[in-house]
DNA sequence: AGATAATCTTTGCAGCGTTTAGATGGATTT
DNA sequence: AAATCCATCTAAACGCTGCAAAGATTATCT
């Protein structure tokens, strides 16, 4: 017992972490997306969260103010995920009427492989009645209005780009929260998958209609 | 103490309901319905929908299995209430273009006036994966699938019919989601007020576009 | 080395959904 | 009319939740 007692305590049992964490609200926000993956909203608490982290329930409240505060960062983190799914989707397609149906089909995607997720993300935005200023600034909502920008030739107005902005993304978000449901089943198996009948879904929406002919 | 008790304990104090309340699951919906007018869905509670309607916390359990089951009826009044509005918008359109312009109008508006009935409407049908029934039978999807059907003078095949009525559903759904964002307000005050940005954005679907070219 | 501030734990409170056991009283049978 | 049955209600309790207050522990700064 003399002079190494502190680093053989870590040695030894390196689960048993020290008294300081070290980055807890790191350590936190990804043990909300493993609960969030396993076992869904529902069983999203704080105090299942602190116990995954291995800490007390009360120590979340030293790194975010209440549960809407951290489950704002697991919705920030969700965000810049759907981003790269969408950049990935733009990098990939061939022309642009195809880059933008390629978009649609990947945010829904997004949401369907990332439901607990995709969840969370319109949960926080809906109490604050906004989406993140996040979007805005080269994210996910702008990749979908340059896009359209991109498509028109750069012609269309400021108001129309908006206005074809927000019917896109509230078509992709409506699409996106009832993929699942029962009631598409025969239609997806009719076109030959579900990957078909989203297509089909955004070329029935026919988003430029307006743009080409005004 | 003769013969009269009964009746007398009625009339002299109504407030005091009888043991048995004679329809408590009514009483509760609209208990549930009241709250939701006035705290919003977070204040929706088994109990506190018990204490609303004057019985014991464990009253409910009677009458629904669980707090669910409350809700799905709750919803299900919804989706009724959200027909008769579509009934009404439709029947007040001159021609085809309007009345599905008007339509989704209609639908949008519905969600801004109860947006915690259209909130626990959507929250029940994903549970269970699928929208009611109820919309299938002469409900809400289908007048917009009717509306549609009638637009294009009934030669749309069977399954661009139905494309079109999801495209349409998910576009209203998505923007009645959002359409108390603030991202939204510039726009709103750019076009002269909400309506007249529901039915630009509506426009920019032009939900037809498919229908009409083939 | 000692003080300060940050971080974590313990304890406690009120509210939740739900279950169990018991009270009440209308309806049905005898 | 009396006894029985059963739907309906209440009371009490369990484990869970979000959160606040107070105390313990440790890093950091002077």
């Amino acid at each position: 017992m003399s002079g190494m007692t502190k680093p053989a305590s870590k040695s030894l049992a390196p689960e048993a972490r020290p008294y300081h964490h070290g980055d807890l609200s790191r350590a936190l926000v990804e043990a909300a997306q493993r609960i969030l993956e396993k076992d869904g909203p529902a069983a999203l608490s704080l105090r299942a969260v602190a116990r995954e982290a291995g800490v007390s329930p009360a120590a979340p409240y030293h790194h975010f103010k209440d549960k809407g505060e951290l489950l704002e960062a697991v919705a920030h983190e969700g965000w810049t995920a759907l981003d790269a799914a969408l950049t990935a989707a733009r990098q990939k397609a061939a022309d642009a009427n195809e880059r933008m149906t390629g978009l649609g089909v990947a945010y829904v995607c997004f949401a369907r492989d990332n439901p607990a997720i995709y969840r969370v993300m319109y949960d926080c935005s809906r109490d604050k009645d906004s989406l993140p200023d996040q979007l805005k600034d080269d994210g996910a909502y702008c990749q979908v209005r340059n896009t359209i920008d991109e498509r028109s030739g750069g012609t269309v107005s400021e108001i129309d780009l908006e206005l074809a902005t927000i019917a896109a993304w509230c078509a992709g978000h409506g699409l996106a929260e009832m993929i699942g449901f029962k009631q598409f089943d025969p239609l997806k198996e009719a076109l030959g998958g579900e990957e078909a009948f989203l297509r089909a879904v955004f070329e029935h929406l026919g988003m430029f209609a307006r743009l080409d002919q005004g």
